[in-house]
DNA sequence: TGTACATCAGTGAACGCGCGTTCACTGATGTAC
DNA sequence: TGTACATCAGTGAACGCGCGTTCACTGATGTAC
């Protein structure tokens, strides 16, 4: 990786290395261990200086999760477009794209960003109506999106079982955010990866007809 | 409910009240968030009151992780023993066990106790290695578990598609847990009621030979 | 080209509050003789 | 049955530290005329 790249190099942005710092702090601890002093230190400012850029701690936290939002639909958007690059059949694009996320996870093992989200659903308090918000039209997105994929593959490929289209979308995402914590609870970041290649298994035999 | 078995009843053990009452709301606010203070207060008695009991703010998230464990492995030995009372086929077993623990959750809403660990794992920071082993080991547990289940399924019913029988344990679990954050996330506790369900037509699926 | 002003990206010191923790002490109950 | 001592389940007050936040100020860069 270039080093002109790397968010936390000193050349970038301020604003953008106190997320990239403060993001691994916060998977890594938990939002309320990491204070703003550390942050602040780990990027080489004072802590009023953190000030200058996020008004609150809060707004620190609102623009981690609405970054991470649009990170995650990006990766959705370009792994959507290789798979119907590549194949016309919607199951078999599913079946892609279920193994390019697999491989996403292989990447970076161990600082899963999506935690982010499902740190943040476990520390309500902190966080105002808005980042509840974008938090919830978040999940919301990621089941329309591939509700409507899984819509297709029914008409192609009649299941053997009959399933509800939103709840397997629902599934992908509640199998990432699960694997995510047995990866990190067990301390072996493959779960995660097993995880989806297990669910891509699964999606294969209900809709391979005989 | 009987009220004398409610914890959180002056007549039961202060103790086992503190363990209550501190469940309760680092379910909802996470557990920095929650204060000694309050857990005392609604405990009625003085904050130093809660050090006679717990030596440590840690000493109460050990003691509530362990306790979580331990009623985690009750619950699936009760619903294991009345799976094996009603039918003989492993299949038949599992599909029933997984109804059970379905309408396990449709009746405690919101208070999925077991959030306790994945908020856990995400707050690395405070909790010693011992904690974090008791967490490991109760992943593990559960995986073995249901492992040796899937075993048995495998061979009274071939599976369609070769599956790691440890992989499908750690679905179920991360199942759990991603559905709890779902449904949490998305403020619709049936997510979580429709995902253990949904998974259990996948497994019929896979092991329903022609 | 020089001067005046504005904006940007911070600094350093201070404030105050809440939190976990400690400690000397206390009243009620149990036990030994 | 009475007295002495021990243990249990706390209380109340105090301490000190870390944290988020504020505020007056500053040097560097950009812009207008």
């Amino acid at each position: 990786m270039p080093a002109t790249a790397d968010p936390r190099s000193a050349r970038t942005p301020t604003r953008e290395r106190i997320l990239a710092v403060a993001q691994d702090a916060i998977i890594v601890k938990g939002f309320d261990a990491t204070s703003v002093d550390e942050i602040a230190a780990a990027v080489e400012i004072s802590r009023a200086g953190f000030f200058y850029h996020f008004h609150d701690k809060n707004a620190l936290a609102r623009a981690l999760i609405e970054r991470q939002i649009v990170e995650e639909g990006e990766m959705l958007n370009e792994i959507t477009a290789r798979a119907s690059e590549l194949l016309d059949d919607p199951l078999q694009q599913m079946l892609i794209m279920m193994r390019l996320m697999a491989e996403r996870y292989v990447e970076v093992p161990g600082g899963y960003a999506g935690c982010i989200l499902a740190s943040a659903t476990y520390q309500d308090r902190l966080f105002d109506a808005e980042v509840k918000a974008a938090n919830r039209r978040a999940h919301l997105v990621w089941r329309e999106r591939f509700r409507a994929h899984f819509d297709c593959i029914a008409v192609a490929h009649p299941p053997r079982e009959a399933v509800d289209a939103g709840d397997m979308a629902d599934m992908l995402n509640a199998l990432i955010e699960g694997g995510m914590i047995l990866a990190r609870g067990m301390g072996d970041p493959q779960v995660l990866v097993r995880q989806v290649l297990l669910a891509q298994q699964l999606v294969k035999v209900l809709y391979s007809g005989p």
